[in-house]
DNA sequence: TAAAATGCATGT
DNA sequence: CATGCATTTTAC
């Protein structure tokens, strides 16, 4: 008998079904193939999950139709992983399994197993001799013990060697390893640091844009065991991983982690939740760090892996706000550029000093920019002459004031210089056009632009020339940048968001631990008012301060990862017959309806819910939502409402 | 897309 | 109120 788990997406039909197994695919079945079954009449695709004696099903069972592999690709790990994602995030766990097991193949298949390479030996533990607890760590990895750590690492830190040290760390007391990180970018170093020190075919690269033969055929070489570290993307969180011993997380605070497909889930919670399943080591790592990390501090779960302040002040660059700078700069080609004195100095002494210069800019389309209605002209700041932008989201009380977008001062009134008109059109600057700008102001170097359009460039060579890069897109500077500008001040001001302070904090740092230390004349210049707690946080470079006081913040707004809210959108008429349905927890509120704004494929009103419980009471919401969801399911209800646990577009 | 359950018109 | 046929529902 085989307990099935059946590839339909009817809510109410998440649970297994137990099939009979014919006689001949008896030698070769067992827990985790594929199978196909005959299921209310058609075939269906299915994961066997258990071998069993004894049915609890009363009538007869039909026989499986076709035994499609003898492959267990969904491992026990990996399907009790993917049962409480589907749980915790009110989903299914179908869902869930398409993340988890990539298409099947036929031809990577046929290759035989290879044996595993022999361990490598111990990490050099030189490589976190920065931070105090940092070797002592690695060797906890190294014996498997299940430590918990809150990873910070320091500016200009070689993040992927590090992450490969502690797979290695892993391998050699026999363990298996798990690492993800936001991008393709990001896997491509990991994979680099990787190959200098584990041994040949102990590791594959799950990346979601590989062909479907070699993505199925690195997943078969970890679900076979024959390499125990898998480096990957967001759904390598649910990767088969013999004897795991460590799963890591690299930037946590990029939304690239959050799942877009439902259940939404975020790959720290699938990572933080398979430690605890498996009892293996963690790691949350970045420069920055998120209002969910810290709470992984405080609750005890982890203990920080941090470097203390002098070693701090060694590594990181000189960090000056443009403050009360707001004087133009004098050379002529700079005001031309209209770049604030203070950034034209650092970065003319940086360029003179033969290094590259960082620009961070706001991406294109996030922040429209704005020019003269009557003439066309780009409108400037009146205080800095930056170029003044429109929020994409209105701001709170739904006004939309425009701002500079580098010293983020709300521009009220509009004057032009030109023609002394005073309304304003919106207009699109892209970093070329920045980039455009910027070359002018310094006349002879060389400017390059990294950018979702223009494309994302990996590294800059040494040598001085203007980089000019949206925020996420910065290229590695060999030896490290001489100078960088943060321009990209405005996700402060112009985004109502909820995680706007931490995300601004993140961008920035990201970008400025690719300076070189202050030692070595590495200055960052932030276009923003020294006075406002993130601008301190990075001046100072202290991230968990600022994580601290974000999760203080959400504590008292009763915001995640304070609360757990659950956002529902769907029609007015859909959600009024959800909720009458929906048996809330006792502490629970009910927010809203908000209009939700209108998606593409999508047509009439739609709105939004939020519900919102205690943190402790986010598996009893769930559980609500899941059930209010079968009914639905079973009375086959046509329109859908879209569930979403701690969603990151909170407002 | 197969079997079972249900609905419905028809004839006694 | 059986009977036969069509439609809907179930789901192993």
């Amino acid at each position: 008998m085989a307990r099935v788990v059946v590839d339909v997406p009817l809510a109410h039909l998440d649970r297994p079904f137990d099939y009979a197994v014919p006689e001949e695919m008896a030698a070769e079945i067992q827990a985790g193939c594929r199978v196909r079954v005959r299921f209310a009449g058609q075939l269906v695709d299915g994961f066997v999950l258990e071998l069993a004696d004894t049915s609890e099903h009363d009538g007869k069972l039909a026989p499986l139709a076709k035994l499609v592999s003898a492959e267990p690709v969904l491992t026990p790990e990996a399907a009790t992983l993917a049962r409480a994602v589907a749980e915790r995030w009110a989903g299914t766990l179908t869902d869930v399994l398409r993340l988890a097991v990539p298409p099947r193949r036929a031809a990577p298949e046929k290759r035989p197993a290879a044996k595993p390479p022999e361990p490598p030996e111990a990490p050099d533990p030189a490589g976190f001799g920065r931070y105090p607890t940092g070797p002592e760590f690695l060797s906890a990895v190294a014996e498997g013990r299940p430590v918990h750590a809150v990873w910070t690492a320091l500016p200009g830190e070689d993040w992927p060697a590090r992450m490969a040290e502690l797979c290695q760390a892993a391998l050699c007391g026999g363990k298996g390893a798990l690492v993800v990180v936001p991008d393709g970018r990001d896997l491509d170093r990991l994979a680099a640091a990787a190959g200098e020190r584990l041994p040949a075919g102990s590791f594959v690269v799950l990346r979601a844009d590989a062909a479907p033969d070699t993505r199925y055929r690195r997943f078969l070489e970890a679900a076979r065991g024959s390499a125990k570290v898998v480096l990957g993307t967001r759904a390598a969180a649910y990767a088969p991983v013999a004897d795991l011993g460590l799963v890591a997380i690299w930037d946590d605070g990029d939304d690239l982690h959050a799942e877009p497909r439902a259940p939404y889930a975020n790959a720290r919670d699938v990572l933080v939740h398979r430690s605890y399943l498996a009892g293996c080591a963690a790691v949350v790592a970045a420069t920055a760090r998120t209002a969910e990390a810290a709470l992984l501090v405080e609750s005890g779960w982890a203990h920080e892996l941090t470097a203390d302040r002098a070693t701090l002040r060694a590594a990181a660059p000189r960090v000056q706000a443009l403050g009360e700078d707001h004087e133009l700069a004098r050379d002529p080609a700079a005001r031309t550029a209209r770049l604030p004195s203070l950034a034209h100095r650092v970065a003319r002494q940086a360029l003179a000093d033969g290094a590259p210069v960082l620009v961070q800019v706001p991406r294109s389309g996030y922040a429209p920019g704005l020019s003269c209605a009557r003439c066309r002209a780009p409108a400037r700041c009146s205080v800095c002459a930056g170029p003044l932008g429109i929020a994409s989201t209105p701001g709170p009380g739904g006004s939309r004031v425009p701002a500079c977008r580098w010293c983020a001062r709300p521009a009220a009134t509009f004057d032009c210089p030109h023609c002394h008109a005073t309304k304003l059109r919106a207009s699109v600057v892209g970093a070329s056009r920045t980039a455009e700008e910027l070359g002018r102001a310094f006349p002879g170097a060389a400017v390059r632009v990294s950018g979702r359009s223009s494309g994302v460039l990996p590294s800059v060579p040494a040598g001085p020339a203007l980089v000019v890069a949206t925020p996420g897109a910065e290229p590695v500077a060999e030896g490290g940048y001489g100078a960088a500008l943060l321009l990209d001040s405005w996700a402060l001001l112009g985004r109502a968001d909820l995680r706007a302070g931490e995300e601004t904090l993140r961008r920035w740092m990201n970008a400025a631990a690719l300076v070189r230390p202050a030692s070595a004349g590495g200055q960052v210049v932030v276009a923003a008012d020294a006075a406002h707690a993130v601008v301190q946080a990075l001046v100072r470079w202290d991230p968990a301060w600022l994580a601290e006081r974000e999760l203080a913040d959400r504590r008292a707004l009763g915001f995640p990862p304070a609360t757990r809210i659950a956002s529902l959108a769907a029609s007015p008429a859909a959600l009024a017959d959800f909720l009458e349905a929906l048996r809330l927890p006792a502490d629970a509120d009910l927010l809203g309806p908000v209009p939700e704004p209108a998606r593409p494929g999508q047509e009439g009103e739609r709105e939004r819910y939020l519900v919102r419980v205690p943190r402790n009471d986010g598996l009893a919401l769930a559980h609500a939502l899941t059930e209010v969801q079968r009914v639905r399911s079973a009375k086959k209800v046509a329109e859908h409402v879209r569930v979403q646990l701690d969603p990151l577009d909170l407002v």
